[in-house]
DNA sequence: AGTAATTTGTTCGTATGTATC
DNA sequence: AGATACATACGAACAAATTAC
């Protein structure tokens, strides 16, 4: 599976309301089981949020949906 | 270097036509010794400038310049 | 109050796979 | 066939934040 898919399937998550805005994502490693592909490509699926600026990334605690959601 | 830094250094020098649309970015080695990271971090970059519609990349080719650059 | 351990995101390095030349 | 280039995987080390003791 390749980082776009993974991260359109999380974009549209996101969109549907299974993510809410200011909630904490699953961790790197958590969403790397959950779809079964590497921590690496989990990687480029969050650089692909961050630029689609649907999260926002801090070391240390976690990956969190925007308060407000593009468009 | 972030990878944040780095795609936004590189897509300063597409906006200023060092690499204009349709040319051929360096590899992703040569990116990686220009900025002084690693592969994997210019990986990262790329994905970035993909999600920007700056560029596309082709396996076993190399990277391009997108011909109609956004806005 | 303070420090060690844990968690999490970030970067690095290498290897393998796939496609092109 | 061989070399080059991007894509994905894996493991490790690092940095920042939180938690446990």
């Amino acid at each position: 599976m390749s980082s776009r898919q993974v991260a359109d399937d999380l974009s549209a998550r996101i969109r549907d309301g299974e993510y809410p805005p200011g909630s904490r994502l699953p961790s790197l490693r958590e969403l790397a089981a959950l779809y079964s592909v590497s921590v690496s490509t989990i990687q480029r699926v969050m650089v692909r949020l961050d630029e689609r600026r649907l999260i926002v990334a801090s070391q240390g605690r976690g990956t969190y949906v925007v308060d407000d959601l593009p468009q």
